[in-house]
RNA sequence: GGCCCCAUCGUCUAGUCUGGUCCAGGACGUCAGGUUUUCAUCCUGAAAACACGGGUUCGAAUCCCGUUGGGGUCACCA
């Protein structure tokens, strides 16, 4: 049930599906005990953790640290519509995984059972969607001073204005024709139940945001319009919440998107109203997709479409998706398929699904620390050298708490460089121990990649490790380096220009080679890299071939590519028996090639 | 379109506030060599930018103005 609209008091709670943190009595009063600093993260739980949102809150949460402040993490649902519990579960999720930890917010209990959040004393819930009580006692303040007022014109009316002033090429800004209604009137239909929206009475003079990375910015009042602070169904909007519960929460510090800049003369006119002090402001430049355009989850949808239309389906392949939907999805641009679904589209088409969301690094197999790196690199800059001479770059979470302020932040809008990333995820995964990586890349699988994790041991991936981790960039590409080791004995496909390379041309002396290995092979005890290498080697020197004509030959053979990890990592990772087993297969498989074109 | 913000290599950026030490430094990518039993690494080297036009100044990437370009925003979304 939705809230009584006909009054702005005696507010029936918003039903909600229970939640980790309940709404305690609010005074709306602030803490008399405020730390110096609090910073705050609030999304709006209407999908995942935005890549942008994410970089949001690392700042926020970087800059409280530094300051020995309080980061808080408050969930701006006021979208009734638009809102769930399971966007913000997953957003919490992702928060979390990239270890920003909130000091007050919703109570989260972290895989590793890690607690966050909580509630400060006398704050209320974090949750807006249970503030209504005080965003109506402070908006009927404002009622009272003649500083808001109810307006009862229906969204068509101001939809066919608006249309008239852009038919005019004129900016549209409401003509408070509200206003021309009588005060009492005014209120007395608001009482009797008639359906209205609430306006703040936008000051006179122009307002000027100083804002800590792009100055001072002043709006003139014409820009300015009475907007909306209070909607048909009773709540807030975004203007009036944030504003409302900054001041509540004690905020100091907003840290946002440049995309909020045009927005702040609004709340700077509304915390003047309300009497609130101003916090600091800072605006952060935009990031971007490498192309210019946004990075939306739209670009998951176009990618999925595309390579739809070029495999030429017609119908679904996974029956998780109603073909008729299906076919109007593909028809239609403007349409957007949810997420889940588009990934297990992906999964089916083999295709990668570009990443826009923290949960879709973490998918492709980054590991936190790298993405915290990078994301902290956009917008921001450390402005310190290594002691080579280079800039530094690379750095963790704790140098971000303890060095990040807004001296920092560039101006400029920067481009979301995916190769760069991928070249900071292969240092780091290539810096951590053999243990550790195969720890990462075990988590990982067991969340991403089951069949992997299925198919190899936590300790079949510690042997693993020392083969896989130096050709990883990332730990998804785990899988493709031991490829070889996945698949059965009897269906190895040998690749047909590998074969011809090292095993037949020059009058097939790499079968030869092949051959004469074998009891080498059979005879090695125990069965390591370390023996496996060592033996090849003798025979390497002793037939006077060298390395390269011995180890190919081996790799082909069981691989079937040239490409594999060293040789007596590869082999090790088979074992003797599966090794002699795929050097038969091969020779077998070679012969009968040849007899096939000479009879 | 109105308003607002921004402008250094392909990309992320240092240098801009406090003009000279910058014929502009680093990183990723690219290219060319080298190491290596394949791959991946690793090493060495190279190409690569102050958007344009005025002005101020002995001197401008740095200060001012304009132009162009890019972006944001103009919701009962946040």
């Amino acid at each position: 049930m939705p809230p009584d609209p006909r009054t702005w008091e005696g507010r029936i709670p918003h039903p909600t599906t229970p939640r980790a943190v309940r709404n305690a009595e609010s005074s709306g009063s602030i803490p008399s005990s405020m730390p110096q600093v609090v910073t705050r993260f609030a999304p709006s739980p209407t999908g995942r953790l935005h890549i942008g949102g994410a970089r949001t809150a690392l700042f926020n949460w970087a800059y409280a640290r530094r300051h020995g402040g309080k980061f808080v993490l408050r969930i701006e649902d006021t979208d009734q519509r638009r809102s769930s519990d399971a966007a913000t579960r997953g957003i919490l999720r992702s928060l979390a995984w990239m270890g920003i930890g909130w000091d007050y917010g919703p109570a989260y209990t972290a895989p590793d059972g890690r607690t966050l959040g909580g509630q400060q004393p006398s704050v209320g819930s974090y949750y807006q969607s249970e503030r209504l009580d005080e965003y109506d006692r402070r908006l009927r303040g404002l009622i009272e001073q003649g500083l808001a007022y109810p307006a009862f014109e229906s969204p068509e009316e101001l939809e066919a204005k608006r249309q008239a002033a852009i038919a005019a090429k004129t900016g549209y800004k409401y003509d408070r024709s509200a206003l021309d209604i009588p005060l009492e009137q005014r209120i007395a239909r608001m009482d009797a139940g008639e359906s209205h929206v609430v306006r703040f009475r936008m000051p006179d003079g122009p307002v000027t945001v100083h804002d800590r990375v792009l100055g001072d910015v002043t709006v003139q009042p014409e820009e300015l319009d009475d907007f909306i602070i209070r909607k048909r169904d009773g709540f807030p909007t975004y203007h009036f919440a944030v504003v409302v519960d900054d001041a509540a929460m004690g905020v100091t510090h907003v840290l946002r998107g440049q995309e909020h800049l045009i927005n702040t003369p609004r709340h700077v006119a509304l915390q003047r109203a309300l009497g609130f002090e101003t916090p600091v402001y800072a605006h952060m430049p935009l990031i971007f997709n490498p192309d210019g355009s946004k990075m939306s989850k739209r670009d998951k949808d176009k990618t999925a479409k595309a390579a739809v239309k070029a495999a030429g389906l017609d119908a679904p392949p996974v029956g998780s998706i109603d073909p008729a939907g299906f076919a109007e999805w593909l028809e239609d641009k403007t349409r957007q398929m949810d997420t889940d679904h588009l990934a297990e589209l992906a999964a089916a088409l083999k295709i990668d699904l570009p990443e826009i969301d923290a949960e879709d690094f973490q998918a492709a197999g980054y590991l936190a620390s790298t993405l915290v790196n990078f994301l902290a690199l956009l917008g921001w800059n450390p402005k310190t050298k290594n002691p080579d001479g280079t800039d530094l770059e690379r750095f963790d979470a704790d140098y971000l708490a303890a060095h990040f302020d807004f001296d920092g932040l560039g101006k400029t809008a920067s481009k979301f460089d995916r190769q760069k990333l991928l070249a900071f995820s292969g240092d780091d995964l290539t810096a951590m121990d053999d243990g550790a990586f195969a720890d990462a890349w075990r988590g990982w699988a067991e969340r991403f990649d089951p069949e992997l994790a299925e198919r190899f041991s936590a300790a079949d991936m510690r042997l693993l490790a020392p083969a896989v981790k130096p050709r990883c960039k990332t730990l998804r590409d785990g899988r493709s380096v031991i490829g070889f080791a996945l698949v059965g004995d009897d269906a190895v496909e040998f690749d047909g220009k590998a074969v011809h390379k090292v095993l037949i041309k020059g009058d097939r002396k790499g079968l030869e080679t092949l051959r004469e290995l074998k009891p080498i092979i059979a005879a090695i005890e125990p069965f390591t890299p370390e023996t496996v290498e060592v033996a090849v080697g003798v025979y390497a020197d002793s037939s006077g071939l060298g390395m390269g004509k011995v180890a190919q030959p081996l790799r082909v053979a069981v691989t079937g590519t040239s490409v594999s990890p060293p040789l007596g990592q590869t082999l090790a990772i088979l074992g003797r028996d599966r090794v002699l087993a795929r050097i038969d297969r091969c020779i077998a498989s070679v012969e009968a090639q040849a007899a096939e074109v000479s009879p």
